[in-house]
DNA sequence: AAGTAATATTGACAGTGTCAATATAAGCAT
DNA sequence: ATGCTTATATTGACACTGTCAATATTACTT
C-alpha cells in the first residue's frame, strides 16, 4: 500500500494536490460559490465522484485548501522577513505588511481560511485536519517570532502576540478590498506604530 | 400600492420580515449552511418560491439579514453604553466588551455581517442594500463616538477609529469561539490598555 | 500469474436556487 | 357593489450540487 514516492501511482497520478489546486483556482476565479466537488473533478479530469476517494465529502477539501492556504501565507510573510532590515521593528513591520497584501491578494483564500468555526469543519477527515492545524501553527508561529523581541517588563509575549495578531487580522478583514471601506482607511503603517510595544 | 400601516396587507401578512426571523433562527440554530431560501419558506409558512417576489434571490435575504444583524448588534453596543460610567475610557471599555460579546453569542450571524466582500453582495436588491448600509453605518457609528473624546495632539480621529475597530474585530473573528484558540487567549481588557490613546 | 486493495466510473437520489406560467387576493376606479 | 389592475403566492420544471451504492478498472503484492 506504500507509495513509491515519486512516480504517479494510480489512475490519474495524484488526485488529491489536483483537486487541491484545482479547488484554489476555482476560489481566485469565481469565488466561494465556485468553489465546488463536481468543479474540482471536472477541472482535474474526473469523474464527479472521484473525489470521494480522497476528501470526507465538501469540507475536506476545503480544509485541505485551508491548510496550501496557510502554508502560501507563511511562506509570504517570511519572505517578508528575509527581504527587511533586521532590526525588530522592521521585521515586525514587513510582517503584518505582508499579512495584509496576502489578504488582499487572496481575498477569497484569506476568507475560507478564517471564517470557518470550529464546528462547521468537524467531519473533515484527519489528513486534512492534520495538514490544516500544521500550516496554522506555521502561520502563527512566524507572527509569533517577530513579537518575541518585544517581550519586555510587564508585557508577556502571550499578550503581546495576540495584541498585535488581533490589530493586523482586524485592519486586514475589515479593509482587504477598499472599495467596502466606507471611507479613505489609514496605511497600517500609521497604526502599528500607536502600540505600546517596549 | 402604498401600504396602510398597522395591518396585514396581504396573503400572509408581511411575508419579508417573516422570513428574515426565519433565516435568523435558522442561523442561529443550524449553522450557516441552513440558511436555505427553501427553508426559510417552509419555516415562514410558503410556498419555496414565494420568497422570489421579496428578495432579489439569496443574496438578498442574506443581505436583509445582515442588515438585521447590525442593527441588533448596535443596539448591544448603546445598551453596554449606557449602563457603562460615563468616564470616556469605560465608554470605549463597554462598547468593546460587547462588540466581542455579540460575536461570540452570534457567533455564526456576526460572520455573516462581516465575511462577504463587497462583489459577492452584488445582485443583492436595492431595499435589502440599502437597509444593510444604513445598519453598517449605525454600528460603526456608535464605535466611532465613543472614540472622538481620544482625538488628541497628532492623533487624528479616522487613525483612532481604524485602530480601535481593527484590534476589537480582529480579536473577536480570532477568538469568537474559545474552543479554537490553539492557547489561553489574554481577556480583551488586558489589551485595550496597550493602545496610545492619549 | 493471480489475488487483493486502491482508485475511478456510472447511475441514482434528495436538496438547492431560479425561472416561467398560473392562480389568488388586495386595492382602486368607475 | 362591480370590474380592472397590480401585488402576492403557488405549482411545476430545470440545472446544479453533495452524497451514496454498485460496478469497473488499475496498481501493487504475493
Amino acid at each position: 500500500m506504500t507509495k513509491k514516492n515519486n512516480t504517479a501511482p494510480h489512475h490519474h497520478g495524484n488526485l488529491r494536490e489536483a483537486l487541491i489546486n484545482a479547488g484554489l483556482e476555482l476560489l481566485e476565479t469565481g469565488g466561494t460559490q465556485a468553489l465546488t466537488l463536481r468543479k474540482c473533478a471536472a477541472l482535474a479530469g474526473v469523474s464527479h465522484a472521484a473525489p470521494a476517494n480522497h476528501f470526507n465529502g465538501l469540507i475536506s477539501l476545503k480544509v485541505a485548501i485551508m491548510a496550501r492556504g496557510h502554508f502560501m501565507f507563511t511562506e509570504a510573510m517570511q519572505q517578508a522577513n528575509a527581504q527587511a532590515e533586521t532590526s525588530p521593528w522592521n521585521q515586525l513591520n514587513a510582517t503584518c505588511e505582508a499579512y495584509i497584501t496576502f489578504a488582499r491578494t487572496h481575498k477569497t483564500l484569506f476568507h475560507l481560511m478564517f471564517q470557518s468555526g470550529c464546528e462547521e469543519l468537524e467531519g473533515a477527515d484527519k489528513q486534512s485536519m492534520s495538514e490544516n492545524q500544521q500550516a496554522c501553527e506555521a502561520s502563527y508561529g512566524t507572527l509569533q517570532q517577530v513579537c518575541l523581541p518585544f517581550e519586555h517588563t510587564g508585557n508577556n509575549a502571550l499578550n503581546t502576540e495576540t495584541m498585535v495578531w488581533s490589530l493586523v487580522h482586524g485592519y486586514a478583514m475589515l479593509f482587504a478590498d477598499k472599495d467596502c471601506a466606507m471611507q479613505d482607511v489609514p496605511e497600517f503603517s500609521e497604526i502599528l506604530p500607536r502600540l505600546k510595544l517596549k
